[in-house]
RNA sequence: GCUGGCGUAGCUCAGUUGGUAGAGCAACGGAUUUGUAAUCCGUGGGUCGGGGGUUCAACUCCCUUCGCCAGCUCCA
């Protein structure tokens, strides 16, 4: 009697009738099956089944709704896709294909390269497959069986992956008269992948090494259906629009030019957005008890050499020499701080001592890395660095922890928190790096804060907590960093006096909470799609008469909003009103006052918001207060009245 | 830096097999004086990224260089 078991998302198990495979489990009673035990139709595939079944196996039904699902069901894609490439390019190197979020990849080794020009055919390829519903058929095979396959194939990574495996732990994926190395799952056959497009093609080192060979990489997606693929290609058009690179000519923030690769001109407009961003910076700093200092923009060699960046950073930096005297224009801010620590016989009472440094530092980047303001190669962290003694590290990592969440939460970004530890090429003792490594982890655990482990990415003094952000199109930047040092204050031989009267060591932290404000803006240019916050916006109201016989009011409108300090405008050109409106539209101004002889008449203003369109006539004074509520209080919405909509 | 792609007016883009460039928006001028997302008419604007080559002739082909884009490697 055979007792196979199908585990339900949800959790439960429930036990599946002798004489079924594996394959009509999956391929029929698995999507049955959840459906009853869910009591929904389930709008997706059942995915993930081996082939093989055993007495007391529990077979887990995915669906497209998990992210496992989501892998299984992409994995299965990216096979297809390699079968029609192989099918076109018969003479193409397979190398590895995941699923990745939101789609798949397949790196390949094609003479002569593909294009997006081969994409039609593959496709076409892809949907013969489909069509075919051929199902994914598991098989073990010997070390050299697999070794003979792929050799006689031609197939060097193939070879090169199945050498690292070992023997007794090797399957196939059979498909159709398509053969593919793979540990699995899949689906149960190509016909459940009813949506898919390849989506674009770029060059991608074998096995992330850059000493290796390029690969082309073809990425693709797929979905159970078309609504939901053509949604999510709608979501990507979407996303490509609030690309801040785009907004921020749109919007008239920032430029680039050819005169200087990677360093940002910021325009008036985007000057508001970076000052506003300061003062709160500013404000925040001054409550959290840090001082502020400014250190030199380039330094002589020898405290680079001191600091350990000489050996450790060279390759990012920039020199120059004057008057026979090396210097390097500063990659970072830390040693301007040291000396300024070292100016003084420093107590334990004086400790935290906590400076913050609006630090601009310059490092040269490889060109192919630059990405808006989001990869530059001048950019001004909003620095800071705290001097402790070791019994106060946790509380002042605590402390910066929780500044980066008060700081986020107000822009409603959410961001995911990575610890990274020792890298390859430091500085410093093994106990040094494991005190301070388990300092940081403890903080965040003492905070209940969820945290991958980010093995050897840490920075060459010292391991660090990072805070990373995601950009419109779902790429990920790394912003806030908090980096705990013993190393730096043993190379400029900090000290300060304790208790006992000796002298000790202190401990250091650099952190930084907005990252590059370059970078920070950039990415909340993304994520408010330009429409920034009223305390942000760079123009908060602009002053719009029906005509040109108001432009008296509208100027005394925007003379009473100017004295209170806000950014108005009075758009007195000659086009018509609805011109005026879309173009205060297109520009994101939070607020349109729209006046004419109902508003002269009465001292008021018709209020029309960028979202919430038509709010109705206010009077001028209580429009300026409610206006100064929002911008004091630094919301996110309108402090307005809106209407409920139906 | 690597692989691939792309550089045409301020912006978004057309430009057929090589025969010295067009549109919309923007700008400017004029008319219009308008009640919640584009009023109408007109004008100016480009050594087609730079340099070199092939050709009677190059925006179109080749080489080179700079920049940009996607991804990889690297990073705030």
């Amino acid at each position: 009697m055979s007792m196979i078991f199908v585990q339900l998302p949800d959790g439960s198990k429930k036990e599946l009738s002798e004489g079924s495979s594996a394959l009509d489990l999956a391929s029929g009673i698995g999507r049955r099956l959840a459906e009853a035990a869910m009591g929904a139709r389930i709008n997706g595939a059942v995915a993930g089944l081996a082939t093989t079944l055993n007495d007391g196996d529990t077979v887990e039904i995915l669906t497209f709704d998990t992210r496992e699902g989501q892998d299984v069901f992409r994995h299965s894609a990216a096979h297809l896709m390699a079968s029609a490439i192989m099918k076109v390019r018969p003479n193409t190197k397979l190398a590895i294909g995941p699923s990745i979020e939101d789609g798949f990849y397949y790196d390949i080794d094609a003479d002569p390269p593909l294009t997006e020009e081969d994409f039609p055919a593959i496709e076409a390829e892809m949907a013969a497959l489909v069509k075919a519903d051929a199902p994914f058929v598991r098989r073990e095979v010997s070390k050299a069986e697999a070794l003979n396959h792929f050799r006689a194939q031609g197939d060097i990574y193939k070879v090169e992956l199945i050498e690292g495996l070992e023997d007794g732990a090797i399957t196939y994926y059979d498909n159709g008269d398509f053969t593919d190395l793979c540990r699995g799952p899949h689906l149960p056959s190509t016909g459940r992948i009813k949506a898919f497009k390849l989506l674009s093609v770029a060059g991608a080192y074998w096995r992330g090494d850059e000493k290796r060979p390029m690969l082309q990489r073809i990425y693709g997606t797929a979905f159970p259906n078309k609504k939901q693929l053509d949604e999510y290609l709608a979501l990507r058009a979407e996303a490509e629009k609030r690309d801040h690179r785009r907004l921020g000519r749109q919007l008239d923030l920032f430029s680039f030019h050819t005169a200087g690769p990677g360093f940002p001109f910021f325009h008036p407009k985007g000057m508001i957005v970076l000052n506003s961003l300061l003062d709160f910076w500013h404000e925040e700093h001054r409550k959290r008890g840090y001082g502020q200092v400014r250190t030199p923009i380039i330094l002589d060699r020898g405290l680079w050499e001191q600091s350990g960046h000489w050996d450790h950073y060279k390759e990012n930096m920039y020199f120059t020499q004057i008057d026979e005297r090396d210097y390097a224009v500063k990659p970072m801010n830390c040693p301007g701080g040291m000396l300024i620590y070292k100016t003084a016989k420093r107590s334990y009472r004086d400790l935290p001592m906590r400076m913050a440094e609006l630090g601009t530092v310059h490092r040269h980047e490889k060109s192919g890395v630059l990405h808006g303001l989001t990869r530059v190669r001048m950019f001004t962290q909003d620095d800071a660095h705290i001097f402790m003694t070791p019994e106060q590290i946790q509380k002042e990592v605590i402390g910066v922890i929780d500044f980066v969440d008060t700081v986020y939460s107000l822009f409603g970004l959410e961001y995911a928190v990575e610890l990274s530890t020792r890298p390859e090429k430091s500085i410093g003792s093994d106990e040094m790096w494991e005190t301070a490594t388990s300092s940081l982890k403890s903080a965040l655990e003492a905070k209940g804060m969820a945290f991958k482990i980010n093995e050897g990415d840490g920075a060459f003094y010292g391991p660090k907590i990072d805070f990373h952000v995601r950009d419109s199109l779902k790429r990920s930047w790394q912003c806030a960093t908090i980096q705990l040092d013993f190393a730096m204050p043993e190379k400029f031989d900090l000290e300060y006096t304790g208790p006992d009267g000796n002298a000790h060591r202190p401990v250091m932290i650099h952190r930084v909470i907005y990252g590059a404000i370059e970078r920070f803006l950039g990415i909340l240019i993304e994520h408010f799609a330009g429409a920034f916050p009223t305390w942000l916006a760079p123009v908060q109201a602009v002053v719009i008469p029906v005509a040109s016989a108001f432009e008296d009011y509208a100027k005394e409108v925007n003379g009473a909003l100017f004295a209170r300090g806000f950014r108005v405008e009075v758009d007195d050109s000659t086009e018509t009103m609805k011109y005026k409106i879309r173009n205060a539209q297109t520009q994101q101004i939070p607020y349109m006052l729209v006046v004419g002889e109902r508003e002269r008449e009465n001292r008021t203003v018709a209020v029309r918001h960028r979202r919430h369109g038509d709010l109705g006539s206010l009077s001028l004074d209580t429009f300026v207060e409610r206006l100064g509520e929002e911008v004091r209080t630094r919301a996110l919405d309108t402090a307005l009245a809106v209407p409920k909509a139906e």
